[in-house]
DNA sequence: GTCTATAGTTGGATAGAC
DNA sequence: GTCTATCCAACTATAGAC
């Protein structure tokens, strides 16, 4: 707010280049030494802006909280017909932004690590309530089970797998045209039920 | 095949502690240490049964390789229509038995780690060459999504994610019943394709 | 086949100069 | 705000006694 740059450039390529070594290498698998190395600046240089390497993923799982809340706010004050799952769906994948889609990636191939984070706690909240919001809790096994895969879809559209390299544009639009079949499977119209 | 229990029955204690440990803790988040007082030996003990804490690995993906390649083998042998794919999800699911879902999980959870291990490279073989058995490499997006999900959602249903907590097999049977749809969207009975 | 002891690294984190 | 230097803990792995 006052004189130097708003909390430091360097703060925020630390966040940045961190997730980015986190999502190859694994949480564990990256010591805070490479990270200042791929900066050009001294582990202690990076340990004046975050006290823990944790808090350092902290920052990186705070904005991505706050890209789901905004779609989760939305889900909220509307009626959850057929034609607003799949509009919550087609949300869900424009908030995926470059750096939230390198979190989630991180996320799924980190799971044990992460067990014992707090900093990833209130993120696994935000995609469960996404889930019940999709899926009620008295749902059918098989729909919840659907609108689950559903949102894995938007994320493995997103990773662009490994071995089809393909123009990314065309993944995604596939990725999303899957997810929306899951989570209304028939051809209906938006008002199939009247709870 | 001589004198003593055939590999020793330690060795093959360690193999199945170590996964644990590993699915819960990740690869890294595991010491040797751990492992060994989980058993009650030492960890020169392990070092005796394994030169490397990868070969403890190695071993337990080996066998998760060869359930694969039955499957495989069945696959390549038939003609693959509508029928022998959903056949296919199905065999894919009975050859998860507990200590390949163990696995499965595992690799899911700690795939940048793992993408230095070689031990795992045959493993992600089998799985593209199911993939590829499922949808040829030039069916639409869509059709290729879907079946990788059918996969995923086979998984999904065997690790009976953490928050619902319900019958292990009612919710085999909808993934199950999830993947099948997936595989083969409509109501095709088998003989679409005569190419 | 299992142990003790230890070598040799590397990690996260801190103190204090500039 | 960035550096050098360093501490301490933990890890993988080995050597050699029993």
């Amino acid at each position: 707010m006052s004189g130097t740059q708003r909390r430091s450039d360097t703060r925020d390529r630390i966040q940045q280049v961190a997730l980015e070594l986190f999502t190859e290498q694994g949480y564990e698998g990256t010591s805070l030494r490479e990270i200042a190395e791929r900066l050009e600046v001294t582990k202690a240089a990076v340990y004046y802006h975050y006290r823990t390497k944790e808090e350092i993923l902290g920052g990186a799982v705070e904005e991505a909280i706050d890209a789901l809340d905004e779609v989760i706010a939305w889900a909220r004050q509307v009626r959850m017909d057929s034609e607003n799952r799949r509009e919550l769906v087609r949300r869900y994948a424009a908030a995926l932004d470059e750096r939230a889609v390198l979190l989630t990636r991180f996320i799924q191939g980190n799971q044990p690590v992460l067990r014992e984070l707090k900093s990833l706690e209130g993120y696994r909240e935000r995609v469960k309530e996404l889930f019940e919001l999709l899926a009620a809790r008295d749902a059918p096994l098989t729909e919840q089970l659907r609108c689950r895969l559903a949102l894995i879809s938007i994320n493995l559209g997103k990773l662009a797998f490994a071995d089809l390299e393909l123009d990314e544009r065309e993944v995604n639009a596939a990725a999303l045209d899957v997810a929306l079949g899951l989570v209304v499977p028939r051809g209906e119209t938006g008002s199939e039920d009247a709870g």
